[in-house]
DNA sequence: ACACAATAGTTACATTTGAAACTAATTCAG
DNA sequence: CTGAATTAGTTTCAAATGTAACTATTGTGT
C-alpha cells in the first residue's frame, strides 16, 4: 500500500501555508481596526470597485451571500459602509464605503501591501511570477475537478 | 496611494486556492466515512506514526491541542482510535488506530493520493518540485515574520 | 394577466471553532 | 521535602460559520 506522508501532501501543505499567512495578516488589522477577515475583504472589494451590490462583492471575493450579508451588517453598524437602494430593482442595494470607511481602508492597504512585500522577500522576482502562474493553474484545474466535465 | 488588487494579492490567492482544494478533498471522505478535516488529519498522523501522544499529533499536523482533543474524542467514540495510558507520566496517553480505524485509513489513503495526483495533472513533474520548494520557503519565511527576530 | 419559478438578501438554528479557565500530574527551586 | 511553576489534556462559554428556511421582488411561460 502507498503511504500518505501528510507533511508532503499538497492539499495539506497549501492549507497550512495559507492559514499561517492569513493569520499573520489578520494580526495586522484585527487589533487596531477590529475587523474580521471577511469584513476586511468586503472593505477591500468596495474600496476598489464600489459601488457594488452584495452579490457582486460575493463574486469578487469568493464568499457566499450569507457571509457577505453578515459582514456588511457589521460594517454598516460601525458606519464604515453605506447602502443605497437601487430603484430599478428593489431587491438590490449598492454598497460603498463611507468617508470613515475610506479612511480606514486607506490605512490598512499599505499595511497589507507591506506584509505581502515582506513575504515576497523569500522569493526572487522571477520566482514570484512562477508561483503566481502555478497557483493560477492549480486553481483552474481544481475547479474543473470539482464540477466534473 | 497604492491600490490593493485583492485578486492578485498573495495571501488572498493562497487562501482561496487552499480552501478550494481542502473542500474538494473533504468531499471525498466526508460523505462515505463521516470524518471532519481535523479528524482525518489525526487519523493520517496516527496511521503513519502511531503511537503518538495528543501533543505529538498536534505538532505533526500543526493543530492546537483543543482541536486535537476534540477530534480524538470523536474518533474514540466511533471506535476508530484507542488510548493507552502512559505509566511513566500519567498526564500523557498514547494514541493509535484500532483495526477498524486502520481499515478506514487504508480505504481513504488511496482516495487522497488519487486526488493529489489529479490535482498535479495541472503541472509538469518539474513544476511540481518547484512549487513545493517555493511553498517551503514561503512557509519558513512567514513563520520568521510572525515571531520577529 | 396570472400562477410559478428565480433572484437578492436576511434570519434562525445547529454545528464548529477559539480563547480562557480548569483539572490532574509532574518538575523545579529553595 | 514543600510549595510554585509547568505541562498534558479537557471543559466551558462566546463568537464564527454553514445550511436551510424565509421575505420581498422580479422574470417567465402560457
Amino acid at each position: 500500500m502507498q503511504a500518505l506522508e501528510l507533511e508532503k501532501f499538497l492539499p495539506y501543505r497549501l492549507s497550512v501555508l495559507a492559514q499561517l499567512v492569513s493569520e499573520s495578516l489578520h494580526d495586522l488589522y484585527a487589533g487596531p481596526y477590529g475587523l474580521s477577515v471577511t469584513q476586511w475583504r468586503v472593505m477591500a472589494a468596495l474600496g476598489r470597485f464600489a459601488p457594488l451590490t452584495a452579490s457582486d462583492v460575493g463574486q469578487r471575493i469568493v464568499m457566499d451571500k450569507v457571509a457577505v450579508s453578515r459582514a456588511v451588517a457589521g460594517l454598516m453598524k460601525r458606519g464604515l459602509v453605506e447602502r443605497s437602494a437601487d430603484l430599478d430593482d428593489r431587491r438590490r442595494a449598492s454598497l460603498h464605503l463611507t468617508p470613515k470607511g475610506r479612511a480606514m481602508h486607506a490605512d490598512i492597504v499599505p499595511l497589507a501591501l507591506r506584509y505581502e512585500a515582506e513575504l515576497y522577500q523569500a522569493l526572487s522576482a522571477e520566482e514570484r511570477q512562477i508561483l503566481n502562474g502555478l497557483c493560477d493553474r492549480l486553481f483552474t484545474h481544481a475547479k474543473l475537478l470539482r464540477s466534473p466535465p
